[in-house]
RNA sequence: GUCCUCGUAGCUCAGUCGGAUAGAGCGACCGCCUCCUAAGCGGUAGGCCGUGGGUUCGAUUCCCGCCGAGGACACCA
């Protein structure tokens, strides 16, 4: 019985009681079941008759008194009592418990896995980094978590596709040529141009790529550096997320959207619903009408379009190519993005609360030695992605950025990142894993096959395997939250929580005969709690897009 | 100036759709390996949950003010 199962029981429960005229019920409560933190509070506790005293009239006790009564004598729990102002305090009893072992293990790779957002088709758009540099560790926060809440989306049941938006058009892309072309000449650099180390070896990659390059005229030679340099340079950062696991459906061209008469559907779009007028000689669009600060200029006195007016045309093109909501995760330089955005979606005729949704991450500060690095590309000062997985490992690297949430500043301290690296929580989960892992293998050589054995739950009742079992049940529900509220470090923290579980139950429970023991019914039954546990760890680092060691 | 996010243990941070004794990791200290992985387990020390009000049976959680930190406010890209 998982806690789901265990809140629709009392809900039923709730309903019945008032059709049977216990009591008046306006509308039906939002059950919640909790694991207390005291285990003295029952596997399960309930606030709902607290919730239900001001609508029925009745006193919470008195209420809870009823609800505990009848909960008693439901298939499955042992005991159910009222206690404090009127939580109700439920026990399982072990068998109903220690089956959920069998739960696990028979659904596999898709435990924990929900339908809460099936039917929605939804675009997560991130990163996005100009292609002028390569992937540094601003980016990087972005690339872990993006990709889990890519993951965990997909396990709620969404569809999903991962999407970068390419900003390959431009004043900064002449700039970037320009500085590989100087870089090349051997000439210094233009003052607004690219500074970084990189510059060098990209000059380099591009002489080798195209050895004529710089006997072409002066014009043609600037376009010819700038493309050559944009595709090398997109193809690192395409390989280095690659080794990072993240993996993109779309790579959007921002110049395709020009080309393809996006831009131009996307004004039309905008027309048709009447937001947009003439004023100054520039094209305006009226956002203000949607809660944004002023209204913003689609084309200006000039002619031309602004960068406005493409991101409105790429947010039209996102629903035309069927996508119901667009979520764009954004660093939190972008902030003044979000209400503008927020109103394109409104002025295209969307719901903006429905179909667009804006992630702002705070930027990650690293520090060395206790003093702040300072991020900038063009200044060349630059912690890459590479440079962090070199150092710490895919693994570390996406479990650490991923265990915080994105709405709070991280600082991390390279030194201590690397030197902690053996004390990272990430190597506490996977040692849980492997450790089970190893249990089972062992369990293999013995010549003993759990599967085939018979398996009785009810032999799961030491207080850890209970507590091991209690820390299972809440996966899914840890999965649809991290989903519903985009914050995959949920998984993260809940992994570490029952790792914990896992070690204390390791710890006080043997789980293989010893020496001569004879396989017994608590072996088998032990060994199906293991199994039960590594599915949960593997799928729980899966969504995080970290590796599940077999050994450590 | 306006708006946004944040202030929780020495450090880095969880938690909070209002609930029963506020958590983890690191750091400090003390214990535990003649049999399944000690990257583990057990224990000790460490908190006016920034601050002042409000709502409530109940506030670290919700609302308002203040203080502090970071960020955003272009016919830029």
């Amino acid at each position: 019985m998982t806690p789901d199962d265990l809140a629709a029981a009392v809900s039923t429960l709730v309903s019945t009681l008032a059709d049977e005229g216990a009591f008046r019920l306006d509308s039906a409560p939002d059950v919640r079941v909790e694991r207390p933190k005291s285990r003295e509070h029952g596997d399960y506790a309930t606030n709902v008759a607290l919730a239900l005293a001001k609508q029925t009239g009745m006193p919470p006790r008195e209420l809870a008194g009823m609800l505990a009564q009848r909960l008693a004598t439901v298939e499955g729990i042992a005991s159910a009592e009222v206690a404090g102002p009127g939580f109700i305090n439920v026990r399982l009893d072990s068998a109903t418990q220690g089956g959920l072992a069998r739960t696990v293990v028979e659904a596999g790779p898709l435990w924990g896995h929900g339908t809460s957002l099936a039917g929605r088709v939804v675009n997560v758009e991130f990163i996005s980094a100009n292609p002028t540099g390569p992937i540094h560790l601003g980016h990087t926060r972005w690339a872990a978590v993006g990709d889990a809440i890519a993951r965990v989306l997909a396990a709620a049941g969404a569809t999903v596709a991962r999407e970068f938006y390419i900003n390959d058009r431009g004043v900064q892309m002449d700039r970037f040529g320009a500085s590989v072309m100087a870089v090349a000449h051997g000439r210094p650099v233009p003052e607004d141009g690219y500074h970084g180390a990189y510059v060098v070896d990209l000059a380099a990659a591009v002489l080798a790529e195209q050895p004529g390059i710089v006997d072409l005229p002066e014009d043609e030679q600037l376009a010819a550096f700038r493309e050559v340099a944009y595709a090398v340079q997109l193809g690192q950062q395409q390989q280095v997320l690659a080794l990072f696991g993240t993996r993109f459906d779309v790579w959007y061209s921002e110049r395709s959207l020009h080309e393809s008469g996006a831009v131009e559907r996307g004004l039309d779009r905008l027309r048709e619903q009447g937001h947009v007028f003439e004023q100054d000689g520039a094209l305006w669009l009226r956002t203000t009408d949607f809660g944004d600060d002023k209204d913003r200029v689609l084309i200006k006195a000039d002619g031309d379009y602004t960068y406005f007016a493409t991101d409105t045309a790429y947010y039209v093109d996102k629903r035309a190519r069927g996508f119901d909501l667009a979520i764009y995760l954004l660093g939190a330089d972008h902030h003044g993005y979000v209400n503008r955005l927020r109103a394109v979606a409104a002025c295209a005729g969307d719901d903006m609360d429905d179909n667009i949704e804006v992630l702002i991450g705070q930027l990650v500060k690293i520090t060395k030695a206790g003093e702040e690095v300072k991020l900038s590309k063009r200044a060349g000062n630059i912690v890459t992605l590479e440079d962090l997985v070199d150092e710490v490992g895919v693994d570390a690297a996406r479990y650490t950025l991923t265990r915080y949430p994105v709405d709070s500043p991280l600082t991390l301290d390279v030194a201590e990142m690397i030197r902690a690296t053996n004390d990272n929580p990430v190597f506490y989960v996977q040692y849980a894993h492997a450790r089970i892992a190893s249990v089972l293998r062992n369990a293999a050589e013995l010549g003993i096959d759990w599967q085939a054995a018979d398996f009785d739950p009810a032999l799961l009742d030491h207080e850890r395997e209970n507590n091991l079992l209690g820390m299972l049940a809440e996966f899914p529900r840890v999965v649809a939250s991290a989903a519903e509220l985009r914050e995959p470090h949920r998984v993260a923290r809940y992994l570490e929580d029952l790792a914990t579980a896992y070690h204390r139950f390791y710890d006080a429970c043997w789980v293989l005969p010893r020496g001569d023991e004879e396989l017994a019914g608590i072996h088998v039954a032990r060994m199906w709690l293991c199994a039960a546990a590594r599915q949960t760890f593997a799928n729980g680092l899966d969504l995080l897009g970290v590796s599940a060691p077999e050994r450590m």
